[in-house]
DNA sequence: ATCGACCGGTTTCATAATGGAACTACTTGG
DNA sequence: CCAAGTAGTTCCATTATGAAACCGGTCGAT
C-alpha cells in the first residue's frame, strides 16, 4: 500500500519529512546549494538513475523548493535553481553534516567538514537556544500547539 | 537492485542520510526524545507496520542510536533508550521542525511549534555561524577536505 | 547544412522495500 | 488461571527503485 501521507499531520517534523524525507531529495538540494543546476550534473554527482532523478526533481519543483529557469549561459536547456524555500533547507543540511562528522566513522578517503568560505575555518556547532538565550537540551523542550 | 550504500562516501551529509535518511527512523527518534521507549508506543504513535518497525529499531540499535535496556518500571519487557549519539540527532529534528513551520502549510488542526519547556516560549531559530561568530548563508560556506 | 555527441528525459522490466494481516510465544493484571 | 497486551515473525500483495534501452531536441565542429 501507498506510503501514508504525513502532510496533514500536525507535527512540523513529520510534514517536512513527508516532503524531503526520501533518499535523494536532500542530496539534490545539497548539490544545488553547491551551485549545480542541470539534470546531468545531479545525475553524475549522485549516481541516481535518470527516471528517479526526473521524479524527484519534479516533486521538488512542485513543492517550490526548486524552480526551472532559463539557463544562465544562454543555452536552450533550462536550469534548476533553488528558491528561497529551498535555500531554507540549508540548516537541515548543516545539522545532518555535523552529526555525521561527530558520529559516523570517516572513510579514510579523507575527512570532510563544512567551513567558512572566507576563512577556511570550520563553522560553529549548531546550538538550540531559548528565546532568552539559554542553551537547551532535548529534555528542556517540547512540541506543543500554539496560537 | 539494492539501494546504493553511501556509508563510504566522504560527504558527512550523505553518510548521515545513509543511516537515518529513511521514512521512519527520525520519527522514531523524535518520539524517543519525547520519552517513548517501548515497541508498542512507537507503533501506536507512528502507525507503521510491526515488521518495518522491528527492522528500523534493529538498525537504530546496531547504529548505536538506541540501546536496549531493562525497563525502568521493572517489567520483564525491555525499553529502547536513546544513547548520547541518538540524542545528538536533536539538532536535526529542530532544523526539520523549523523549516516545516516556516514553509509548509499547517493543517487547520492547529499549528505546533517547539517551545522552551520552562517558559513555554518558542525556541530561537537556528543560526549558522562562522568560528568568529559571523552569520553565514549557504553561499558563504563550502564542504572541504580537512585534516 | 550535416554529422555525431550530448542533454533531458520516458519507457520497460526485474528486483527490492513496504505495508497489512495473521500467527506465535511470552508477560501481566485480575 | 484466563483474557488481554507485548514484542515480535511470517507470509503475501503492492509499491518504489534501479538499470538499461530508447527517443527527440540541441550543440559544436566541420
Amino acid at each position: 500500500m501507498r506510503r501514508k501521507s504525513l502532510s496533514a499531520v500536525a507535527c512540523p517534523i513529520a510534514r517536512t519529512l513527508d516532503v524531503i524525507g526520501d533518499w535523494w531529495s536532500l542530496l539534490i538540494v545539497r548539490d544545488a546549494l553547491r551551485g549545480m543546476s542541470r539534470f546531468s550534473e545531479f545525475q553524475k554527482s549522485l549516481g541516481v538513475s535518470r527516471n528517479i532523478l526526473t521524479q524527484r526533481l519534479r516533486v521538488l519543483v512542485e513543492q517550490g523548493i526548486l524552480e526551472l529557469a532559463p539557463a544562465a549561459d544562454g543555452s536552450a536547456y533550462s536550469a534548476y535553481r533553488l528558491t528561497a524555500k529551498g535555500r531554507g533547507l540549508f540548516a537541515i543540511l548543516v545539522a545532518l553534516g555535523q552529526w555525521g562528522q561527530d558520529n559516523l566513522p570517516t572513510p579514510d578517503a579523507g575527512r570532510m567538514a563544512m567551513v567558512d568560505r572566507k576563512s577556511g575555518q570550520p563553522i560553529r556547532k549548531l546550538e538550540i537556544r531559548a528565546s532568552d538565550g539559554r542553551l537547551l537540551g532535548p529534555g528542556e523542550t517540547m512540541v506543543t500547539r500554539v496560537a
